[in-house]
DNA sequence: GTCATCAATGACCTCAAGTCACTGGAGAAT
DNA sequence: ATTCTCCAGTGACTTGAGGTCATTGATGAC
């Protein structure tokens, strides 16, 4: 994942980047470590550059070559943030088999788990999706837009293949439907216990998680799935219960 | 409201708190009308209180007399801003009487042209939404949770006493569906030509907006729509194609 | 005419982002 | 081995915006 030695990584400049010349990546990679715990602890704002150079030892000006600025030390920190998280069609492949749908009741009950182990890169990007300038986060998309870190175009290719999906309308539709209420839904669910009250609306009750994400999915399935399939298997708690066990990484 | 002539007593005996003495509410309101404007204009980061002052020709210390700090005051702007969008059942009795996702449709041709009279209060939204630290983003929150201010609650229970909507899940599910998936469209439609790429896959072509409306409704439709009534009625085009003509404010 | 009140003021403080002239150590050249 | 070159690293410094507070002066009560 960071054993990029030879191709430096283009950093997108904002403000002055003194040199493009590839410093050492590994340093770089260890700012870019103790920065994300201090952005996911603090929030962008609250998060001091200075407090970052001091627990690495460095010199604040350090940061700043090879960064250029807080907003560009945020902006790879984002980066690798999400890009740790599993595509869609990392699920395994007996998930896979059963269905699109499958797939993503087994990331919405999973995510929950993979939380607890290291919340720290969800946090890194519940910040670049809400909590930072404007003018970073057109930069986040523009990012989001090239890298597609979810997979979520070729998974959807994968649900359409498998005739799960309507295919009356532009696939860019579809994966927008998907992108915005997965993720909306997911920062629901997550925040209600890591940072209570972020979220609308939030469920309040533990267990009614696995509910509401049996009614979410239900709602997506009507939303984008076949309107054959639909009609075929109304139900996709039935699935679900076969799996509904604990989960254990 | 003082002109009671024997019993002028006021001694202002409500608890003194040091920021928040009753000042002059013309005042205040000259201030965040200003405020909004060079958020609006600048973003949050990059409007400075000191401008504001400049530009109302007061000291900056009497700004932040009134609202104890600058998220204070871009709080203040922002309730405003919200508060000036129309709700739902504000469409006309006409609409409404067609029907629910009428509505939706209503609003969403129509948004387009509000904005274009005045794009501030949509800005500042946006800011809210997606440009202020995580801290601001909670009190937000709470506010849109307290207030409502678009109405979905009431609007949800108007097409669920339609039988427009399905019944068979939690009506937060179907509100909070509802507000992420407008939310989130509106942005992308809006920005598309008032901040292009801030959104991730926004429609490039403006001539295909009306197309990717009747798509997104048709999404939802069958997303929280009734079983019975999706069934009867599939198509929302023919519905709205007697109404598809231009929109004059 | 005197006094009390308090919004308004602007000089001042704090603190974090960002800059830059200098340094020291690791290789290259001789 | 000695000198040279290069440049990552440094930290004192500048900038500039948020935020504070003792003072002021307009206003109305007595």
């Amino acid at each position: 994942m960071t054993g990029n030695g030879a191709n430096l990584i283009e950093p997108l400049r904002f403000g002055r980047q003194p040199s493009s010349r590839p410093r050492s990546a590994a340093k770089r990679s260890r700012i870019i470590e103790i920065a994300m715990h201090h952005f996911a602890e603090n929030g962008y704002h609250a998060a001091r550059v200075g407090d970052m150079a001091a627990a690495l030892g460095i010199a604040k000006g350090s940061i700043f070559q090879h960064f250029g600025s807080k907003d560009g030390l945020f902006f790879e920190v984002y980066k690798r943030a999400v890009r740790s998280f599993p595509k869609y069609l990392d699920a395994p492949a007996e998930v896979r088999a059963i269905g699109f749908f499958h797939v993503l009741q087994y990331w919405l009950v999973r995510t929950e788990h993979l939380l607890r182990e290291d919340w720290i890169p969800y946090r890194i990007s519940l910040l670049g999706n809400y909590g930072t300038d404007l003018g970073l986060k057109r930069e986040i998309n523009r990012f989001l837009m090239a890298e597609d870190p979810y997979g979520t175009v070729a998974f959807v290719r994968f649900g359409l293949g498998r005739g799960e999906l309507r295919d009356d309308m532009d696939v860019e539709m579809i994966v927008s439907i998907l992108d915005w209420t997965m993720e909306r839904f997911q920062d629901a669910l997550l925040t209600a216990e890591l940072d209570p009250g972020l979220f609308r609306r939030q469920g309040e009750l533990p267990e009614k998680k696995e509910a509401r994400i049996q009614q979410f999915l239900s709602i997506l399935q009507r939303a984008i799935g076949a309107a054959e399939a639909v009609a075929l298997r109304p139900e996709l708690k039935k699935v679900s219960g076969a799996n509904a066990t604990k989960v254990r990484a």
